[in-house]
DNA sequence: AAGTGGTCTAGACCACCGA
DNA sequence: CGGTGGTCTAGACCACTTG
C-alpha cells in the first residue's frame, strides 16, 4: 500500500522492462511524458529513473533519452556476491545447510578487531557448512554481537539467520563491506569441507552494519576454489 | 572551475572528512545548517550528502543526522576491484607493465560472444604482464573493437590504455560488469607468469560499456592466487 | 515541541542532441 | 530549432528522534 510514489513508479517501469513491454535497445518515454503519465513532478520521475539506472536496467543519455539495457538478464539478480541459496536455486540443485557449531564465546584478539568489541562482550559463533549435490562446498563462520542478537537456535541457523534477523528481530541491515582473497586451506577447512585435491580456498570476509552504522556481524565464508563465483555490476563515477 | 555546485560541496565535505575535521562517529552539520553555510538549496545539499553516503563516507539517519563512518579509511579507495596501479602505489612497491602482444585480429567464436561482434570486424588484442617487485603476477588480455579504438601503440599500452581512451580519445566509460572465478592455469599463464607452486589463477572478466551503452572492451585479467585481493562496499537496498 | 532527514512540487535555466 | 536529460531553487508536508 502506502508505498513511496517514486518507488511505485520504479517498480511499475521495472515490471514493464521485465515483461518486455520496454525492450532492450528501446527508449522509454521521456521524463516529460512520464510526468504526464504518472501525474507527478519531474524530480519524482527522475528519482525513479535514477534508481533504474543505478540498478543497471536503463542508461540515461543527455539530449537523447533513456534506453533499456540488456546486460542484466544474463546475470544473477542484483550486483554483488551470489549467495549459497541463490546459487543452489539458480542451478536447481539439491542442497542443504549443516549447523556444525553454535555457541556463545568471548572474542579473541582477531575477533575483537573484526567486530570492534571488548573482551568482555558475548559473541555468538555459528559454524555452518553448505552442501550442494552431496558435496560440502562452503564453510560459513558467523559472529554476532549478543547485544544485537540475544537469542539463536540451531533451528534458526539451519533455515536462514538472515530472514530471522530482518523479519523476527526487525534489524535493518544498511550496508556491508566485503573482502575477497585466496588462502591456504586450514585444518578446519579440511575437517569440514570436501576439498578434493584443492589446496586453497577463496575467503570472503563480510562486515555487516545496521541502520545506525553499528557493526553487528562479521562473517568469514570459505569457498572451495572451483565452486566460487562472483558477479559485479559497477557504474563508473564521473567526478570532475 | 565551473564544477557543479553539488559536486564542489561533495568534494569540500569529503576533504573535511579525510583531513579529520569531521571525525568518524561525529555528526556533520544538519542539512539546514549546510544550506546556510553553502548558501544553496536543500536539494543541492542532499545531492552532495547522498553521494557521500553512496560512497560510504557517511551514514544518514532519519530524525538524527548524518554521521561520519570509519569503514573506508582502512581500505582501498572506492569500492570495486583495486587495479594493478593502485595496488602497487598503495604498497609503494616497484612495478612495471610489459606489453607481450599487440595485434589486430579477427574474433574467434568465444570472442564474438564476449564482444558482441561479427566475424568480419577488426579487434585489437593486447596482452600485458604486470610485474611487482620483479614477480610477474597478473596477465591482462584486452580486446577492443577497432570501431571505437582506431589506433593503439606499444607505448600507449605500456603506460595506461585507460588514460589514453578517456583523455585522448574522449571515450566516456559508463559502466562495467565483472565476473570472478578461479580456473586452472593454462599454458599461456605458465608462459607469461611466475606462478610458483600455484596450480590455479583468479580470473576476472571485465565487460566495459560506453555512455551510449555500447560494449567496447572485453578484458580477461588472470591473477596469481596469492596476490589477488578485492574489496566491495555495498549499500543494501530496502525496497518496500 | 523542536530538530532532523525523506519525499514531493512547480517552476527555472542549462548543455546536449537530432533534424 | 525543439526535445532531451542535468542542475538548481524555494518552498511544502511528513515521519522520525530526542529532550
Amino acid at each position: 500500500m502506502s508505498e513511496n510514489k517514486y518507488l511505485s513508479i520504479y517498480n511499475d517501469l521495472l515490471s514493464k522492462i521485465e515483461k518486455g513491454i520496454f525492450k532492450p535497445g528501446m527508449k522509454i518515454p521521456s521524463e516529460h511524458q512520464l510526468v504526464e503519465q504518472y501525474e507527478t513532478s519531474r524530480e519524482t520521475i527522475r528519482k525513479a529513473l535514477n534508481l533504474l539506472s543505478e540498478h543497471g536496467y536503463i542508461q540515461k543519455i543527455k539530449g537523447k533519452g533513456s534506453i533499456v539495457l540488456d546486460v542484466r538478464k544474463f546475470d544473477f539478480p542484483i550486483s554483488g556476491l551470489i549467495s549459497f541459496k541463490e546459487l543452489a536455486q539458480k542451478l536447481g540443485k539439491p542442497s542443504r545447510t549443516i549447523v556444525e557449531q553454535l555457541e556463545m564465546i568471548k572474542p579473541d584478539e582477531v575477533l575483537k578487531k573484526h567486530l570492534h568489541v571488548t573482551a568482555r562482550e558475548d559473541i555468538w559463533k555459528v559454524v555452518r557448512v553448505r552442501e550442494i549435490e552431496g558435496e560440502r562446498i562452503i564453510l560459513d563462520k558467523d559472529f554476532f554481537n549478543k547485544k544485537f542478537v540475544p537469542f539463536l537456535s540451531k533451528d534458526i541457523c539451519a533455515r536462514s539467520i538472515y530472514e530471522y534477523l530482518e523479519k523476527e528481530l526487525q534489524l535493518k541491515i544498511s550496508f556491508a563491506k566485503k573482502e575477497f582473497f585466496v588462502e591456504e586451506c586450514t585444518e578446519e577447512d579440511r575437517m569440514y569441507l570436501h576439498l578434493k585435491q584443492y589446496t586453497h580456498v577463496v575467503v570472503v570476509r563480510n562486515y555487516v552494519y545496521l541502520d545506525d552504522a553499528s557493526l553487528f556481524q562479521y562473517t568469514e565464508s570459505r569457498h572451495r576454489l572451483d565452486k566460487f563465483r562472483f558477479v559485479d555490476f559497477a557504474r563508473r563515477i564521473h567526478l570532475h
